[in-house]
DNA sequence: GGAACACTATGAACGGGATTCATTTTTTGA
DNA sequence: TCAAAAAATGAATCCCGTTCATAGTGTTCC
């Protein structure tokens, strides 16, 4: 009975091309002006057809953003295997982001739409959970070394569990990404390098947690050579357009 | 010639009407189910006149953020006033923080959703520019704390200016609101009471930063005995179904 | 082979609601 | 009092997301 598999497996291949046709009509025209019409016709299916798949454009837009949750992951997992102190390899996590949101804008974008609560809403069930299921590995990861910290006397033990510790981090990211985000808000308060003020911040939590080593605050260039030295054991294969503003002086973004 | 006064004086009356009549109707409704044409009829004004306010609907509902950033601001400036240590006050502010987003859930989401760039470029750059004037008066109240405590010797000076170093605590604070926000992340992680981990992130944060005096994250009752305290100096007037579960073990939070 | 059946795909039509603008009403000032 | 200017109106427009009755395609079994 190797029919419905095969439906099955076109099914989602399907799928995959919608995917992409919606990424593509994003890029050129701005999450704005998606249409549904548009995705369908631009892979000469029907609309009813592109609604077998999503049940609204919402739900499309997250599968969108669940589809690209591996890359991410991908980022964390070669951090995850960099031979590094714990501390190292936590600030090579949040890096990692940095570098995922400044790779992907689109994604950054989506994200940052669908974790509203008034979008969030028009999206099914099942693909809320998937999109959860496909993030996990993402917490696990960052918990394991969290875990290997306290093991190894980097990190002294908590009452607060792994996660919990990790969240501080996450949220600290996450609004940063989110300030960065909240347009003309960094320009009111001439902020020019906002993800090299994020791993400072980075580097005072972690001192606050009192993760060995010790990082000094006071001097930043120390710091921004940090950044540096993990692009370059990690991440030498990303484009230096993305990274190189992350430690040096200059920001060339322009979002 | 104080026609044109007063017809600007009833203009912004009426717009303060409308505004009123918009946040009735989100409370009651829901904000997805917010329609322009009802927020005219429940005025006995016509669409029309609606859109002489504002340019879309989201330049209203903007509108309805900015107008409400007065309340956040009188929280910031009670604890701005309160004779207590510099550091005790920065905890205050991330406190009045919880405290708007927990009176004020709609505010909160309303926050949420107009940051999205998608849902930004439909508002109108004056709104926008309005919006952040209203805004600026928040982050000069906290950098004044700073600059005190550095003063004092309670923070070392730093090379960072006082709003960058208040950023790590905003954007932290910021993070954790979003994290609460999306849906089920927490359930996921059995994460019980996200505003007390907020508390120890925010105190691991000005650890950090060495900010006097030092804070033992180890005794956590002692952190949430400094929150009751807070609370009992500067906000004794606020309902304590909002602020008792940020001190309690017992969180009946249900958003 | 082909008839009956089940499963898929279709896209015109529907519906909801934001936004506009030609027209009417009101106010102003001489 | 009245023409000109300003303000208010709401029916009509337009735009899209979503649906569903119908047509098409593949499958099964005699």
């Amino acid at each position: 009975m190797s029919t419905k598999e095969r439906r099955l497996r076109a099914f989602a291949e399907r799928e995959k091309v919608f995917l992409d046709a919606a990424r593509e009509l994003i890029a050129s025209n701005g999450m704005l002006n998606l249409q549904m019409q548009r995705v369908a016709h631009l892979c000469d299916y029907s609309v009813g057809t592109l609604y077998l798949h999503f049940t609204s454009k919402e739900d499309m837009l997250l599968a969108l953003l669940t589809e690209r949750a591996s890359e991410r992951i991908k980022l964390f997992q070669t951090v995850a295997r960099w031979q590094a102190g714990t501390r190292e390899r936590m600030l090579g996590f949040v890096l990692a982001d940095v570098i995922f949101a400044r790779q992907q804008p689109l994604f950054f974008h989506l994200h940052q739409y669908l974790t509203t609560q008034v979008i969030s809403a028009a999206t099914s069930p099942s693909r809320r959970q998937q999109a959860h299921e496909v993030h996990q590995p993402l917490a696990a990861i960052f918990e394991a070394v969290i875990r290997e910290a306290q093991a190894c006397g980097d990190l002294p033990s908590s009452s607060l569990s792994p996660f919990q510790i990790g969240s501080g981090l996450w949220a600290l990211s996450e609004g940063i990404h989110t300030l960065v985000h909240a347009e003309g808000l960094l320009d009111a308060y001439r902020i020019e390098n906002p993800y090299q003020l994020l791993f400072q911040h980075v580097n005072a939590l972690l001192n606050g947690l009192n993760w060995q080593p010790m990082c000094d605050l006071n001097n930043a260039s120390s710091g921004q050579q940090l950044i540096e030295c993990i692009v370059s054991a990690v991440f030498s294969d990303i484009d230096p357009l993305i990274t190189a503003p992350l430690f040096s002086a200059i920001d060339q973004d322009s979002q």
